[in-house]
DNA sequence: CGATGTGCATTTAATAATTAAGAACTGTAT
DNA sequence: ATACAGTTCTTAATTATTAAATGCACATCG
């Protein structure tokens, strides 16, 4: 019952290997420049001091600390399992939520998801305390939680509010000076389009990538973090709902190829209205998408 | 350590009332009635059957249950704190950094700052966890966290975001329907303006209010949960900053006062064009302010 | 004597243990 | 056959515990 030595064990397999960049009988530096090399606190250098010690790595009395044996394999000491668990769990979450289908409404228990994602509680806690800040879940009066989204009204309400946001980075885009390296991004994407277009009948797959990156271009242009951080709950759902859904996918996406190459030319025109008019129309597809796969899935 | 029975508690006094209410050896209703009755669980009723049964107070065998004597007060269970604390903690928060002029790039800690609001650990971690979700704070490698906002940096992507929404906010409203509360809420608030722009000279401060609620009359057309969510950090950080900054006060809310005038105006002349550009110009005022108000803060 | 480094003590934060509360299942009496 | 109580299992809030970080006083060396 107490936090993991995950940074003593990385710090003292660090000491280990500055150890063997040194000949034996050498001197090694303060604790404090110790600190700096393994980038934790001088508790936990001196705590692997100590280790060293009493393996017969070192000798340390006071400031003077010597090597006496170069460290072997067997001194190190295995790190904890990699966590590959708590990175990306914003991910793995609405995977989880859209793979399965998880209505609206469902309460969610933090111990379950915990053992599902295999990650600390009490990361949970705050990652579901974040969420509803975008009002995605809810906490439950009896404690716990409530999945709010993915109903109609999300994605209404969704859809509208990237509406808001893109039409404004689209806005900027059309007055981004000649130099900004957004006309080069477009300029690459346009091709990328052109060449997806050619095979859209065996790769239409590959056009969910697209998206995103084309979004994230003209996105890229608004530097503002409320923006950027939207953008990646919205990308991260409309991505997965894309990617589910699978009705008509083909037509889909060659239209909406079409509609992005429809706001690059505007774009390269520098005809802010027209490329107003064709993001538009675009989101507006998109929003249609949208709410028809989630009627879909209503219905499976 | 363990969760509190705040709970338990409540239902007991609740039981109690009811039992004043019976004569002397009358029949207790259901375990599950009187679940219904305290709106908890049966195991907590059933922990208050037994407090109930050992202070004399009924008589319970099985199903069998009776009032043996009426309650008095000392049967009561004192009710813990109220707890003051918990509930607006996000208002307190933001108070406390604007008064004391907390400076960015602070590292806060959890422990601290549970105590100054006098709040669980576990729910300012939830809280800072949430407003990171906001750009506000972010988590340190160290552990810990570190205020991000309230630079020039934050002010002008704030002062941006709210553009992008208010002026959503006043395109929408430029087209809602003729019997939209906010029509009725907008000639109220035209009167309440007129009013204190009359005495202005000594109650320029009423303006903060004024101007919070007029704002708040016109992202009110914008159905949006995210929206709204950002409408109540933004409000709160704007609010906050104008009431501590108190250069040219009274001259400023004068100006502010017809600015808001003119948008109103526009609006109810249904001319959306002009009332954009109003808005424009209010909020490129109001940035001005924001950025202004940092300012003098940084000097002194 | 100042700069750098160490020893010690205190504070903070991550995590397990603990207990209140919730929920479902099962048996039983009316 | 159904409403209720007995029982058991889960879940979540809170505390206790320990790893790590931090701050201060003193020592040592140039």
């Amino acid at each position: 019952m107490a936090r993991s030595d995950t940074r003593f064990r990385a710090a003292y397999n660090q000491v280990l290997d500055y150890c063997e960049g040194q000949p034996k009988g050498a001197h090694i530096p303060s604790e404090a420049t110790l600190c700096e090399i393994a980038g934790v606190s001088r508790t936990v250098i001196r705590r692997c001091l100590s280790r060293l010690e009493e393996a017969g790595i070192i000798s340390w009395d006071g400031r003077d600390k010597r090597i006496l044996r170069a460290p072997v394999a067997e001194d190190r000491i295995d790190q904890p399992e990699p966590t590959g668990g708590a990175e990306d769990l914003e991910q793995r979450f609405l995977d989880w939520v859209l793979r399965f289908d998880v209505p609206a409404g469902t309460t969610l228990s933090v111990a379950e998801l915990s053992r599902t994602f295999s990650v600390p509680q009490h990361e949970l806690k705050e990652f579901l305390a974040g969420l509803s800040r975008f009002g995605l879940v809810s906490r439950r009066p009896q404690g716990g939680w409530t999945l709010l989204g993915f109903t109609k009204d999300f994605a209404v309400e969704l859809s509208d509010f990237r509406s808001v946001l893109e039409l404004h980075a689209v806005a900027q885009a059309a007055e981004a000076p000649v130099d900004h390296p957004v006309w080069a991004r477009l300029a690459e994407l346009r091709d990328r389009h052109l060449d997806l277009k050619a095979r859209i009948d065996s790769d239409y797959h590959a056009f969910s990538k697209l998206d995103e990156s084309f979004h994230q271009a003209i996105n890229s242009v608004v530097k503002n973090r409320f923006v950027a951080e939207f953008q990646k709950v919205i990308s991260l759902i409309f991505h997965y709902h894309f990617m589910w859904d699978k009705t008509e996918e083909k037509t889909r996406n060659a239209a909406a190829i079409d509609e992005h190459l429809a706001i690059i030319d505007a774009l390269e025109a520098r005809d802010a209205h027209a490329a107003q008019e064709a993001a538009r129309r675009h989101l507006r597809t998109s929003k249609t998408t949208l709410l028809s796969s989630l009627r879909h899935h209503d219905l499976g």
